[in-house]
RNA sequence: GGUCCCGUAGCUCAACUGGAUAGAGCAUCUGCCUUCUAAGCAGACGGUUUUGGGUUCGAGUCCCAACGGGAUCACCA
């Protein structure tokens, strides 16, 4: 559509020189898509241009119309509404693209790796609970836009950070050795992330009934809150693991380990994949010597009782703390030491985008800056994939009030609907039953991918757990059945002996809902790059809806197989086979697989 | 209180980055399966784009203010 647009400036300028004795910029024409309530496909906006025609719009429209219908072949009609120029391009042209797109294996997605190389950062989970709904929007959001930059020419890097040290897993681990009579996954038969969450959860029983024991001997709330037993020993567990305790450390890796087999697992059902994983407890410690350097070069400042911070306030920012008083590192130190670890290890590393909830927009603004002060060249470029909460009926997900969402839970329980609808269709007995379960998978994890991924990752978006996600409307399912129904006509064509690869079209044998659609598909390349820009894989959802539903209607009264005319046969085969191609292309980009019948 | 994000049909979301009469899905109602898969199609209903100003040929979109919702401003991660 660009080269198409692209022309149609160049004739457009020279129109005006013709109609108005005026030189114009390229950039005062505009063109856009027509309205489908008008006749025509492409629109030259012509407002900007009464100054130059000293004329009304629509005479103004007139006369450049005139002219463009006179000295350009691609245009073989015009209307003027109001003050836009509707053209008409000729269907040798759509008919012409169409083939030629059709000949390109893999259209609209860009040479492998030629762009810069880029870092795509997502899931990140701490390890002592399970994977949730929230971790759904991030893994599908973050693995989403990995594929889409790659479509779009960058390679990319795909990695996570696993919180795997901290308080958090010495309560699981505390837990765990008061109440856990030695218990394990093979054991209990318990998923490995579940089993550790289990003792989360009963540490944060045990310390409620710690708090409520001391605060009725008469301490209060806050002083219960710092010195509960079971706390302490938390505390003194994280201390002894710092220490390197045999012991403990061997405790934390064992159920480290449990709960990475239980996230494999997870992941596996997920889709996602990663091609690096960093540890924190590899990188919390290599921030500190990037802080000690920084120090030296007057980027940070130590306060009096020993604390080292950074001042942005100049950049409208506040003072931030980068190490504590004892000298241990925080949260932002991590980060920081990660991040150059991660520039050391990938050379040429462009950008690093980190796939994390918007609650985090700041701490990510601070590193940023942080980073550029530390003389990491292009550090601004550096994006922070921020998204909204995934919010339910009752408000925000809280694990102590046992409201999450899990997400295998999930998971299975949108397999169990997908099977569920099935079996009332009754369409697919014939099927065997790993063919069946996997069919299930493909179209349940369909529809709760495009529906986490067809919002703009900006919004909080909400979740109605009994409602739940639809398979019809404005879904995955609804684009999967499309893409079935579409791919089954290929199929009857060759059973019957007739070709579905088609090398040229008669410009004659298209209707106007055809070259419609054939626009829309040429648009694809520009979806893919725009999308890329953005970061938002709701860019590909909403072309594929968009798309589909065109098809669909097309579908409705446009048979294939009992078409008489040979050449019109061919031209919806054609279109047929460019549907299919482009929304599996498409769907892949959100991680969406595509199954042959349903 | 400072900063950032959001506010569009009863509900969930779009709107090609400033263009035409603001569009889809769900829900409700009405039609369409001896016709390539009806998880579909067609139609009806539904709007002062939170409010008030401003910028210009033209504003859901940009600017200012107010209101409402969320996040953040930790020696937590």
């Amino acid at each position: 559509m660009q080269h198409l647009d692209s022309i149609l400036t160049q004739s457009a300028i020279v129109a005006c020189k013709a109609c108005f004795d005026a030189d114009i910029q390229a950039s005062t024409i505009q063109i856009q898509q027509t309205r489908k309530e008008f006749e025509g496909h492409r629109t030259l906006v012509v407002f900007p241009l009464t100054r130059i025609s000293k004329n009304s719009p629509e005479e103004t429209g007139r006369l450049l119309g005139e002219w463009l219908l006179a000295h350009d072949a691609l245009v073989v009609g015009f209307q003027t509404v109001k003050g836009f120029l509707n053209l008409s391009i000729s269907s040798t042209y759509w008919s012409e693209q169409l083939i030629a797109a059709l000949q390109i294996t893999h259209y609209g997605i860009a040479p492998l790796n030629s762009l810069p190389r880029v870092m795509v950062e997502y899931s990140s989970p701490n390890t002592n609970k399970p994977l949730h709904l929230g971790h759904l929007r991030n893994n599908f959001l973050g693995f989403s836009v990995a594929k889409i930059l790659q479509a779009a020419g960058h390679e990319v890097i795909k990695v996570q950070i696993i919180n795997d040290r901290g308080i958090h897993i010495c309560k699981s681990m505390v837990a765990w050795q008061r109440f856990g009579n030695g218990e394990t996954p093979d054991s209990s038969g318990m998923k490995g992330d579940k089993l550790v969450g289990k003792y989360y959860v009963a540490f944060d029983a045990e310390y409620k009934k710690e708090m409520a024991h001391m605060m009725a001997q008469g301490h209060t709330e806050d002083e219960a809150k710092k010195s509960a037993p079971i706390l302490l020993a938390a505390q003194n567990l994280l201390h002894q693991w710092e220490r390197g305790d045999a012991e403990v450390v061997e405790l934390w890796k064992q159920m480290n380990a449990w709960v990475y087999t239980g996230f494999e697992d997870t992941y596996k059902e997920m889709g996602v994949t990663f091609d690096k994983l960093y540890y924190e407890s590899d990188t919390y410690l290599l921030g500190k010597a990037q802080v000690e350097k920084g120090l030296d070069e007057g980027v940070f400042f130590r306060k009096d009782d020993g604390s080292t911070w950074i001042d942005l306030t100049d950049e409208g920012l506040d003072e931030k703390l980068v190490l504590r008083k004892d000298g241990t590192s925080v949260y932002m130190t991590q980060d920081i030491g990660t991040a150059l670890l991660r520039y050391e290890e990938f050379p040429g590393l462009d950008r690093q985008i980190y796939t994390v909830g918007n609650e985090q927009e700041y701490h990510f603004k601070v590193l940023f800056k942080i980073l550029s002060k530390l003389g990491i060249e292009g550090a601004e470029r550096n994006s922070h994939l921020s998204y909204g909460m995934v919010e339910l009926p009752e408000g925000k997900m809280k694990s102590r009030e046992g409201t999450v969402v899990d997400a295998d839970d999930l998971l299975a329980e949108m397999a169990e609907t997908s099977k569920r609808m099935a079996s009332e269709l009754g369409k697919i007995n014939d099927l065997s039953e790993s063919e069946k379960s996997s069919l299930f998978k493909q179209v349940g994890y369909g529809a709760l991918k495009y529906f986490l991924l067809k919002v703009s990752p900006q919004k909080s978006m909400m979740f109605d757990p009994v409602a739940s996600v639809d398979f019809i409307g404005n879904t995955g399912p609804f684009i999967q059945f499309n893409f079935v129904r579409a791919k089954s006509v290929l199929r009857k064509c060759l059973d019957e002996g007739i070709p579905t690869t088609i090398d040229s079209v008669d410009p004659n044998a298209w209707d106007e809902s055809e070259l419609r659609i054939i626009q829309q598909t040429l648009q694809w390349p520009e979806i893919v790059q725009s999308a890329a820009a953005q970061y938002d894989p709701s860019v590909i959802a909403n072309h594929s809806y968009e798309l589909t539903k065109a098809y669909s209607r097309w579908y409705q009264d446009h048979s294939v197989l009992k078409e008489p005319n040979e050449a019109k046969c061919a031209a919806r085969i054609a279109l047929t086979h460019m549907y299919t191609r482009q929304i599996e292309t498409a769907m892949a980009l959100l991680g969406i697989e595509m199954p042959e019948r349903m």
